[in-house]
DNA sequence: TTTAAACGTTCTAATTTGGAACTTATTAGG
DNA sequence: CCTAATAAGTTCCAAATTAGAACGTTTAAA
């Protein structure tokens, strides 16, 4: 199998991971849960290009994991669908399991 | 922030995918839920490069995940660790959002 | 009427991943 | 015993993805 076939596979966890199982897309749906809703808000607050950051939001509103609802001309509101929302119980698990298993690396000084 | 930063993160999300967050991670971990244990098994179940296969499995076991046991000289099975076993929650919620969200895409012929 | 903010796009460099062949040791078969 | 097949990597080069920074364009603010 190939990554970019993932979508095909017959396991559910694999067409799930098609979707959001590139890097930083499970971080911008955190940031959503979070109330986050801007471009530049998600760009500073992860730290990815800008450009990685445009590929992935353009492919979760395809996916329909956002939407993406104008609240001036040319600037937007991602928000979470229902589709999206019904991803909470994997980051609410992601985030219990973080908590008791991975061990916060000290940050240099 | 950098992916290769997320171990540092204060956020529980972040560190989980500092551990799991990387391309075939979670799809290995699938595979070890469902009984498997060798290097060639996953790598013919995932069709990943061994490269990337040998350099993920080592992660795991460095972070706990993945326990590697040898079960005759030079030959190993790889097995959840209790806080590798911790995780179910997060594959089966990722089952049930794929089930339910994702349709699967055809095959060509 | 400049200035700054928002949302990208574009470009090159660095890092990751893909694909295939090559090692080394181990078991299985004849 | 000799040969072939398995298992678990490693190595090397090419392809794809990501990083980093600058540039555009429109919109709102001073």
């Amino acid at each position: 199998m190939k990554w970019s076939d993932l979508k095909s596979d017959t396991c559910p966890i694999a067409r799930s991971l098609s979707v959001v199982g590139d890097r930083w897309t499970l971080l911008i749906l955190r940031d959503c849960f979070l109330g986050k809703t801007r471009f530049d808000a998600f760009q500073q607050s992860l730290g990815l290009t800008r450009h990685v950051l445009a590929e992935r939001l353009a492919k979760l509103v395809e996916a329909g994991v956002l939407a993406k609802e104008p609240y001036a001309k040319g600037r937007y509101d991602y928000r979470l669908t229902a589709q999206g929302k019904a991803l909470a119980p994997v980051l609410s698990h992601l985030f219990d399991w973080g908590q008791a298993h991975v061990v916060r690396d000290e940050v240099a000084a």
